[in-house]
DNA sequence: CGAGTGATTGACTTAGATCAATGACCGTGG
DNA sequence: CCACGGTCATTGATCTAAGTCAATCACTCG
């Protein structure tokens, strides 16, 4: 589903694994590209510096996670991206990628199947983002994601879904509570359920 | 930087146009896809509905755009695609596309290049669709439109910018008076300028 | 055990959505 | 050629949902 199973097993030996501290800068805006990384323990921040000069928060990218994997076709980085803690990563080298791009069709076509599925799922984000009410994009977050008995498996902390959802930790929490209350999902830990039929076409 | 450049001049003899009147569909969520489309006249919208029955509006794609660049490598379609008014459409059929992707690892190169170009564009918009003030996302997006001059030609009218900003129309007509009285930007006509220096790096 | 963080709820403020009205412009059909 | 219906651009008034500030409790971790 993510980079990382077009990636496993085609070019493992000409990976690169880094450790950096806290604070440590990966890349930042600007400079050349050496290729998508993994996250394997830590956690890295992209931002990128917005006209007032004021620091804007991407993403904060987890282990599991890849981050820049437009990174073979571009010949530099478009944000910054920063160690928040120690933490370790895999480089793929752009140009083993890029020959394996060339070499082998599969590799290839998984790569871009790869890019296609971020696609649609950052798609997803930018309409989900579009709903003006918290409420809205709760619906359409969990409608996406739930499986088809309904549940979905909250990922990391509240906060953080708070902040994939563009909204503050405290109006995620009433907006859930209020939709508990309505009966449109219920709780139990880090799970939540739709409770509404309809939802799950 | 579209689509475009990386599909004409491989397949054209492939393509087919196609007509459809105002209200036509061209395809729906779940549909099996045939292939991207370009919209050559008239405008398409491209909707999904949501958890609670609601139509939400994923974009209006108008003449040069394309859609469903993704769709060569899923087996079905991930929203409603309608003509708004009556429209002319050219069609990449997917298995052509494909076969070339296959082929032609210059093809294959710049398709999954095009997928990547996309996908940065998006998350520049997930990046300002989270920024919570209108000011802010204004902003943003000069700063990542703007040519080296600091001039913005705004395409199409200042509704559809709104739309790709998610603001109102009205929210949006006060933060640009609002910032050309501050000095921030000046307007004539369709083109806005940024004055800020340091925006432009 | 204290420090730090997440979860949760309350009170208050505000930016932007909503509703509404007006003038400019534009194509078009009589 | 002009009147009319439609849309865009713009501004005002009002309302509300979500942001902000703040406090509390639970929990984990060295």
């Amino acid at each position: 589903m993510s980079i990382e199973e077009c990636l496993h097993g085609f070019i493992p030996e000409t990976t690169v694994v880094q450790c950096f501290n806290a604070g440590a800068v990966l890349f930042h805006n600007g400079s050349r590209t050496v290729g998508p990384y993994e996250i394997v323990t830590g956690a890295v921040r992209l931002s990128r510096i917005d006209a007032s000069g004021k620091e804007v928060v991407l993403h904060i990218a987890r282990p599991g996670d890849h981050l820049a994997e437009a990174s073979i076709f571009s010949s530099v980085y478009h944000c910054d991206a920063t160690a928040i803690k120690k933490s370790t990563v895999r480089l793929y080298p752009k140009a083993a990628l890029l020959s394996e791009f060339e070499r082998n069709p599969d590799f290839a076509k998984s790569y871009a199947a790869m890019l296609a599925r971020e696609l649609m799922t950052t798609r997803a984000r930018v309409q989900r983002l579009g709903m003006h009410s918290a409420r809205e994009r709760v619906r359409h977050y969990l409608a996406l994601t739930a499986a088809k008995d309904g549940h979905v498996e909250v990922a990391g902390t509240i906060k953080d879904l708070a902040a994939e959802l563009s909204l503050t930790h405290e109006a995620l929490y009433r907006t859930l509570t209020q939709m508990e209350r309505d009966g449109e999902i219920s709780r139990s830990g880090r799970t939540i359920t739709l409770r509404d039929t309809r939802a799950l076409q």
